[in-house]
DNA sequence: CGTGTTTTTGACTTCAGTCAATTAAAGTGG
DNA sequence: CCACTTTAATTGACTGAAGTCAAAAACACG
């Protein structure tokens, strides 16, 4: 997943072989596509809300995130990508995007041209299926969110999204489920669970006093995952994984 | 869209043909798949969280809705699916439902067999790349319902959802953008936007009030549009419609 | 008509937001 | 390595939007 793989691709065409097995030549066609690769510092546009990209961007490495502005100026972070995930397969289809793309951190991304990934959805059936299995994998989560910031708590919103971040990062490799990096201000993780950023450190702390989580800076250690799991409603369902991560089984 | 139709899939094969020009044969296709017709009465479960379903469900007439049950017992319900709507592509791919789907009118349902879609979806690019457009805007939907939910106040929540209602029904040809029938409670709308009964009930007087809206019952009158989209931030880009409505442009 | 929903209203509570100040950490350039 | 700036985290006092509880009024429906 680092600049030094041997293909910058090779983590993307794992990730749909773990969808739907790929035969040789749908693994090849994938290794295959065009792109090129670009090292984009933090805090950078990937796409801005009524572009028409004409490229779909995959992440490499680092972290990005989709969001939303509002009237009065709120903003509200729709999704965390991370290293394997197509982070425009939602636009390249529109006319234009709904939404901003914005690097979290340093990011590595890798650029393919839109219609590229078109034709190879439709001549292997296998990549097409894989691909539009991302998608509503996407979906799933979205609605996962919806439910998250609508009819839960503080406490219960933020620890959900602990969770959660854990177990996508184990699942690419990166970082163990119960100690973290958290790339993300105190503002930012208001912006995900749709709180200020003063009651998402109230609640962080409270999260530290009672023992569930233990935080320095950036980093997250769960100290108790079953706790944390249940004081968030977290359950690994939504992400539809292929097999469920050790810790939780 | 009704029973009376010629056939029951006619309104589907058209709002595919709306996202993607389907050829003769692609077109003619659609409206070969098997399918048996149902009518549910209200309050039925059509698809339970943990199901695997192996139909996928279009819906003919009448509303359902998604929805997701959270720890204390609230409910958050994700989508409101209308006629022409494809119901459970979502889960169909999946190997089982993480959220449930229930009526909330009396419908006419068509269940398709998952298998028969998968095969027509990769043997006309065409029809694959609609109903792929169709899952992509679902997901469109969903993130902007996250920033609803997240992001605005209830007031807001409330107007941009009978401002959604409203557009999305009369691009399906029912009833006018101003003046329609909301087939839900205020509990059930509550459920929509993440408040209580009570608060609804309050914010929708006030829209009243406001001479933003009026209400008698289930109809709804918008007697300012412009201002009721302005109050709630709403705007129909995030819907990607074939074509703007009128009361729009 | 009576019965069960649904809507409406009122009084009171609470969770989360606001505003503002303080502390801590992370860079930055000399 | 140290002052200097900037950004992020933390804390406190106060406010306010939305929730809770409970009862009354208005409908819908058999």
């Amino acid at each position: 997943m680092s600049s030094r793989d041997p293909h910058p691709l090779t983590a993307f065409a794992q990730r749909l072989g773990s969808r739907v097995p790929l035969s040789e030549p749908a693994s090849a066609a994938v290794l295959a596509l065009p792109h090129s690769v670009r090292v984009m510092p933090a805090g950078e546009h990937i796409v801005r809300e009524r572009d028409r990209p004409s490229h779909c961007c995959l992440m490499l490495s680092g972290f990005s995130y989709r969001h939303k502005i509002v009237a009065n100026g709120g903003r509200q972070i729709l999704a965390i990508h991370m290293a394997g995930d197509m982070v425009d397969l939602q636009n390249t289809f529109f006319a234009s995007s709904d939404h901003n793309v914005q690097t979290l951190t340093q990011c590595e991304v890798a650029f393919i041209p839109r219609t590229s990934l078109e034709e190879l959805a439709f001549s292997f059936s296998s990549v097409g299926k894989a691909m539009w299995l991302e998608t509503l994998i996407d979906g799933s989560i979205f609605r996962e969110w919806i439910a998250n910031v609508g009819r839960r708590n503080a406490k219960q919103r933020i620890a959900h999204f602990l969770c959660e971040f854990a177990v996508r990062l184990e699942a690419i490799g990166l970082g163990e489920t119960c100690n973290y990096e958290l790339p993300m201000t105190q503002e930012q993780i208001g912006d995900v669970v749709g709180l200020t950023s003063v009651h998402v450190n109230r609640t962080l702390m409270a999260l530290d006093r009672e023992g569930l989580t233990e935080r320095t800076r950036r980093s997250v250690i769960i100290l108790d995952w079953q706790q944390l799991a249940r004081a968030g409603d977290f359950n690994t369902h939504y992400l539809h994984m292929p097999e469920q991560p050790s810790a939780l089984a």
